[in-house]
DNA sequence: GCGAATTTTTAGGCGTGCCTAAAAATTCAA
DNA sequence: TTGAATTTTTAGGCACGCCTAAAAATTCGC
C-alpha cells in the first residue's frame, strides 16, 4: 500500500520540505557569504514574514537543527549543516542529472530540482549519481557535497569585488536568475571560462574580456558587459 | 527565485496532491472493478477516515471535479476523469522509467512514484515519455494514458474468476503487493506470459501452469501456487 | 545616553487535511 | 413496516505554515 495508515499520511506529505528549505537557506548564506543570518534576511530571501522566520526557528531549534536564542542570528548545529548538505546534494544532483541526460538547459533547471529535492527517495538518487558517475560539481559550478557530507570548498573571488586588471576562471554562477544565465550562456560564460575585468563602475556595472578557447588568456576575445548584479553572481578563481 | 512570493509557497507546496490521489483511487475504483464508489470504501483504500472524504468530496465537487450529492457514491466529471488519468500517466511512466533505466525492480517502484507523481512537471515528464519512446504499458501491465488523455484499456479477466482449464496471457497484475510481484517474478509470471489454470479453490487457491517461452501452451511448464489474494491481482486476456 | 528607528517576537487568524465523537440518514431484516 | 444496524454527515479539534498587527527588544544616531 502507497499510504500505509493515518499517520503515514500526516507526516509523509512533503516529510518537512519548509523546514528542510529554511536549513538549506541559513546553509548557502554561510556557505557564499559570511554575514549574520537574522530573521529578517532569511525572511527577504525566502519571501516569508519575519515572524513565520521566528516560528519556524524555534521548531527547528527544537529538533537540534539550530541554534536559536531571541534577538540572535541563527545558525545551524552540525547536525542541521548535515541535514542542509544533503538537500543541497539532492538539489544539485538533480540539475546535473537533467541538464546531463534530460535535455535541460542551465537555467532551466533550478525551479525543477527546488521542488524535487523534497521528494526524491535516497535509493533513486544514488542511482542517478551512480548513473552520472559521482559528480563534483552541477551545471553552475557548485559543489555537490559527497555522500558523507564532505564538501570541497574551492577559494573563490566575487567578479563584483574583483580589481580591473583581475584575471581568473569562472568557478560558479548563481543559479537563481535564470535570465542572467542564459545570458551568460549566449556570452560564453559558463564555469571553466578565463575571464578578464577590463573595467569596473560601481553604478554600471562592469566590462569583461573572454578569453577564447583556441587562445586563453591572450587580449583577444569578445569584451562583455556584465551588470552589477551580475558581477556578484560570478566567482572566479582567486589569483594566483 | 524558486519561490517567487508568499502567495506561491502558500499555494504550492504539494500543489494539491491530497486532491489528486483522491481522484486517482475514485478512478482506479472504476478501472479495475465496477461497484460504486462510496465515502466508506473510499476512505478504506485511503487509509483516511470516512468523514475525511466527505469533507474532500464537497471540495472537489465545488471544483467542478466530481460528481457528490449526499449519501449518494461519488463519480468523476469528465474534467475529474482527465485529472485523474493525468496523475496516472505521471505514475505509470515514472513506474517505468524507474525500471527501464534507473534499475528498480518492479516490485520497488509503486512507492517512489506514488510521491513523485505529484511533483515532476510537465516538462520532465515529456522528457522522460520520449526518452522511452512514448510506451504503452507501464511494467506492471496498466495502460499508461496517452498525453491526450484517451487509454487503450484491453478486455481482461480476473484469475480469480477464471475457470479451470481456461488459458490466456498475463496482461496486468495488480502493483499494491510489493511481495507478490517479488514472488511472481520468481515463478516467471510477468505481462505477457502465458498461463492456464489447473485447479482452483476458493479458499487455498489456484494452481496455474506457466507455459515455457520455448513452447508456448503446451502442458510442460511449472505448476505455480497463486494465494487466492494474488489471484484477484492478477487479469489475463480473455479467452478469444 | 537617550529617544527614534528598526528588528524581532508575540498574539490572534486562516486554509488545508486530517481526526474523534455525536447526530442524522439510509439500509437491512425480521 | 419498523426498529436495529450501518453508513454518512456534522461538529468541534489539532498540527502545520503561513499571515497581519501590535508589543517588546535592540540598535542607531545625535
Ligand atoms: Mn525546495
Ligand atoms: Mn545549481
Ligand atoms: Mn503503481
Ligand atoms: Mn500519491
Amino acid at each position: 500500500m502507497s499510504i500505509p495508515d493515518q499517520v503515514a499520511r500526516r507526516t509523509q506529505p512533503n516529510a518537512d520540505s519548509a523546514a528542510e528549505d529554511y536549513l538549506k537557506t541559513i546553509y548557502h548564506h554561510t556557505e557564499w557569504q559570511s554575514a549574520p543570518v537574522t530573521p529578517s534576511v532569511l525572511a527577504a530571501t525566502m519571501g516569508v514574514a519575519p515572524s513565520s522566520v521566528t516560528e519556524m526557528a524555534k521548531k527547528l531549534s527544537a529538533a537540534g537543527l539550530v541554534n536559536y536564542e531571541p534577538y540572535k542570528p541563527l545558525t545551524l548545529t552540525p547536525e542541521g549543516t548535515a541535514r542542509a548538505r544533503g538537500v543541497i546534494r539532492r538539489h544539485r544532483l538533480i540539475e546535473t542529472w537533467l541538464v546531463d541526460e534530460m535535455g535541460y538547459d542551465w537555467h532551466e533547471v533550478h525551479d525543477e530540482a527546488e521542488v524535487l529535492e523534497h521528494s526524491i527517495s535516497d535509493r533513486l538518487l544514488d542511482a542517478i549519481d551512480t548513473r552520472l558517475g559521482h559528480p563534483t560539481r552541477d551545471p553552475h559550478g557548485d559543489p555537490i557535497p559527497a555522500a558523507d557530507g564532505s564538501v570541497e570548498n574551492s577559494p573563490a573571488l566575487l567578479l563584483s569585488q574583483a580589481a580591473v586588471g583581475t584575471s581568473g576562471m569562472v568557478v560558479r554562477i548563481s543559479d537563481r536568475d535564470p535570465s542572467l544565465l542564459l545570458s551568460l550562456a549566449a556570452a560564453g560564460i559558463r564555469p571553466s571560462t578565463t575571464l578578464s575585468v577590463v573595467s569596473r563602475d560601481a553604478g554600471a556595472g562592469f566590462i569583461v574580456r573572454v578569453a577564447l578557447a583556441s587562445d586563453a588568456d591572450a587580449d583577444t576575445g569578445p569584451l562583455v558587459p556584465v551588470s552589477a548584479s551580475g558581477s556578484s553572481s560570478i566567482w572566479i578563481s582567486a589569483p594566483a
